[in-house]
DNA sequence: AATAGTTTTGCAAATGTTTTCATAAATGGA
DNA sequence: TCCATTTATGAAAACATTTGCAAAACTATT
């Protein structure tokens, strides 16, 4: 067996106990087609009687790939960012890749950094969470020779090849919907969108949509709320307290929809009788929900594989990489939203 | 500015354009202290202009730290690990270190595998989830020299130092509770055990506890169902259409009862008048569901950032890897259970 | 101005691999 | 059995760094 603590066997160790050449055991590893079968069997008795393990840190300074894939996301609290890291990260393991991953937690400067630090371990390839960066962010990027793409947020004139959805007809199919329910007194909550690519599109499309229609959204029901149900639950609460209520609310992301839903609960209306309510992302538990919500999916699981797939092509095959590819929000009407009653 | 393209940089071309050797370029990195600041200035310069990014495998063959610590997760798909995969990486990022994620879905062939990978790319430190681990991870594990430990579960006999809830104490917590709300007809609901030692802890301890207290439970209303929100809906209604309803559901984690409070609500029946429904883990968004969860709280946060400073001190301080931490599970009574009124 | 002491720098060896090229061994055909 | 191929192996250079040691360049002291 492994002998323990033995400081590490190297290449050089092997070949010895083999009794064979270095040479021989690298190519043992890399082309065994070229050594010779009872060489073979040399090497691996040497090999596992050592315990040796490969150092790749030895063979990425040939130039040979690091086998690793930069994933830099705001943060991981989010269900939803998690879920498309878990099937990016799978996605590119099957290649033999394995993900450094990293968040800057919506700041730009840290972006930076973060991707200085995965270059100095020569990443294969980079992903970045939405469209929008800081361009010492590109810069740096643009200075390197490695793949990199953008994910979650799809536009076809994002700066790099980007694979995700379209936020921006997410917004407007949500809010197409509400306004063909009939609904003219409708509330936003939406979360705060500096830094935020994702949130501010969808925020824009909605807003506009209203507008074309002529329906404009007074302030006190324009709220602006983190990422977290229980502030959403605050904050709905004391909305609908005011003399005047919406007959919709239409909240950013699902998280604050579910938030909005207990508030709707908890203030004793019924939904979608009393008031519909409506989130986008179809998050996991959305559907099952009481009452189901009335949502639009972005498909987070086919982003993150499309996202591995593009990527990890596009590194074993260089010059290969996506244009980009555009995973269609879909609306999905549930039962938190009915249309208007009176008319 | 940085010439794009340009091949990479390396610390030799940056050398030639502040002329003076390759060595001062590498103190000035590692030992700045010890040149001179003009000559630093120059070097500064020549950097800048070459875009020159450090290459972490050249440094790391020379027994340099790698900089990374490998996580071994799971699975990021349920909140919970996404919530300490994020607290561990932040804090180890605070002393420098990334992290190489992977994770196995419950398989522990791929563990095996996977952690091979992240010794190949010689990272500093080893993070598992759970207690249990096939033997040959440990022994792998055990032939390094680099610190790892145990995250999630504690327990003070286990094969590594670990940081995380007793699962132990946090079933019987749970089962405790809902008997002294004088609950005798009791369903309980768990996800699959095999390879998962943390769920297997908590089925253990409510079945001991229950136990201990004369009651038993009939085999109909032992449900085991995956860690999905909708199964557990529809396993719940099942439950409840039969003729003999119980009296209280504990479930296995958080995502279990909120399904189960969803199956319970869409079967007409009011929580926790009718039923009272129980979880375990306190994820987020437990507190705020109508009606709030009665569960036992796993921090997760604190785990991660515990785990995270442990490991990273002992990375830097070799030999000085804690004990062990236990993070205490803690009940949290809310409205999603209550006493059997009754008798 | 010479000397001793200190600070700063460069040389060269080392790190653990891969790879090119050359040589040695095995194989096949006559 | 010999020679020409083909196949398998080894030697040495290369990769991008770090580091011990020694030399060079300064400072300070006399």
């Amino acid at each position: 067996m492994t002998d323990p603590k033995q400081k590490h066997a190297d290449i050089a160790s092997v070949a010895k106990a083999a009794k064979v050449s270095p040479s021989t055991v690298s190519r043992y590893f890399n082309h065994p087609e070229l050594v010779k079968l009872i060489t073979r069997r040399k090497i691996e008795t040497a090999v596992r009687k050592q315990g040796y393990i490969r150092n790749r840190a030895a063979q990425t300074i040939h130039g040979i790939r690091s086998g690793t894939i930069g994933v830099i996301v705001p943060t991981l609290d989010h269900a939803i960012f998690a879920e498309v890291v878990q099937s990016f990260s799978d996605t590119v393991a099957e290649q033999g890749f394995t993900i450094l991953l990293a968040s800057h937690g919506y700041d730009q400067q840290r972006e930076y950094a973060i991707l200085r630090k995965m270059l100095e371990h020569r990443v294969d390839g980079i992903v970045l969470t939405g469209l929008d960066h800081d361009e010492a962010v590109f810069r740096l990027i643009d200075s390197q020779t490695i793949p990199s793409i953008l994910m979650w947020n799809y536009a076809d004139d994002a700066r790099y090849p980007s694979i995700g959805s379209d936020n921006d007809s997410a917004g407007t199919m949500i809010a197409e919907h509400v306004l063909s329910q009939g609904h003219r007194d409708i509330a936003c909550m939406f979360p705060p969108t500096h830094g935020n690519d994702r949130a501010q599109a969808r925020f824009l499309a909605v807003m506009k949509t209203l507008a074309d229609a002529s329906v404009s959204i007074p302030d006190h029901w324009q709220l602006t709320t983190v990422y977290s149900i229980s502030d959403s639950k605050r904050d709905i609460l004391t909305l609908l307290n005011k003399a005047k209520q919406p007959t919709a609310i239409i909240c950013g992301n699902d998280i604050l929809a579910t938030g909005a839903l207990y508030g709707a609960a908890s203030a004793g209306l019924r939904v979608p009788d009393d008031i519909s309510i409506t989130g986008i992302g179809d998050f996991k538990g959305s559907a099952e929900i009481e009452p189901a919500l009335t949502t639009v999916r972005i498909p987070a699981k086919r982003i993150g594989r499309e996202a591995g797939l593009a990527l990890s092509t596009a590194i074993i095959n260089p010059g290969s990489l996506t244009t980009g590819l555009h995973c269609k929000p879909k609306l999905m009407i549930r039962s938190s939203s009915k249309p208007l009653n009176n008319a």
